[in-house]
DNA sequence: CTTGACATTCCAGTAACTGGAATGTGTACG
DNA sequence: CGTACACATTCCAGTTACTGGAATGTCAAG
């Protein structure tokens, strides 16, 4: 019952639960794969490398359907009235995607920041003031939001 | 009635829909705001740097419920257990956000290189041969490629 | 004083999974 | 061979994180 990976290997190679993968099979964003004698999914590469572009397009905020707008033009070659609103599609989120990344490497620069905040404090074991530098430059975040002043 | 920014002014500062900020107080995530006279939330600066923080932690991929684990923190300041909690919590995303940025990197690239495929292919009224090169072939996420002959 | 854009609450729906139940399959072991 | 055991199947129900709609209230402008 070989030649081709079952769904279980196919999600662990991809960090996927298998039911995501038949999820998407079942909204159509997967084509249905061939079946073995008894009816288990086999795939093949091209599921693989579908899959992988599916998760790139998710990270991007992409919702399924746009997702599966680009996936059929890109793995059908299909053509037509599809480019243009494609060509759209793709560039507003060339536009988005830089900002994500910039967004992304600030937080991970805060989250960092905590880190070493919050190891230093449990090795020193400091049990109190523990407000911490989180949020972006400054305080910001360690109020207590009645602050009724404007 | 003013001194504060309206529900409405706060979520098209901060690019989200008003009930997205309705819901997050709901659960717990935004502190219940003071309100009006007449019973309109009004926030301050506070609100928009805490929704600020909660937005990126969602671009990393917390669950509402992690983000709340640690703005609670930052906001009470509390000590002790959650510290260590906290501290592999931010640990482990961190180790996870590298791979993301490196991840939407790649994905833009192919992005970039879709978008003036599609450009050309429009420009120059192809309309047969569409194959494109989207999913980058080689493997630059889940990598552990055993593929089984097919 | 009405019109229109805002706000409120509550309830219902959606997107994208995710888990559980009931059942079948394939290999390995005594 | 039989029996575990980890996998697979389908179907259905639940969860998370919103999102929209209805009914109603508020406020600044004309």
């Amino acid at each position: 019952m070989n030649a081709g990976l079952t769904i279980g290997e196919l999600a662990r190679e991809l960090g996927l639960n298998p039911k995501t993968i038949r999820y998407y099979e079942q909204v159509g964003l997967l084509p249905p794969p061939r079946r073995s004698e008894s009816g288990y999914r086999l795939y093949t590469r091209n599921e693989r490398e579908r899959l992988q572009l599916i998760k790139r397009a998710k990270l991007l905020g992409l919702s399924l359907s746009e997702i599966k707008e680009i996936v059929e033009y890109a793995i059908d070659g299909r053509c037509g009235i599809l480019q243009g609103r494609l060509l759209s599609l793709v560039e507003t989120k060339l536009g988005e995607i830089d900002q994500t990344i910039q967004d992304l490497i600030a937080f991970r620069e805060d989250l960092g920041r905590y880190q070493r905040h919050l190891s230093n404090r449990i090795s020193s074991g400091a049990e109190d003031e523990c407000r911490l530098p989180v949020p972006t430059p400054c305080d910001c975040v360690g109020e207590k939001v009645d602050a009724p002043s404007e």
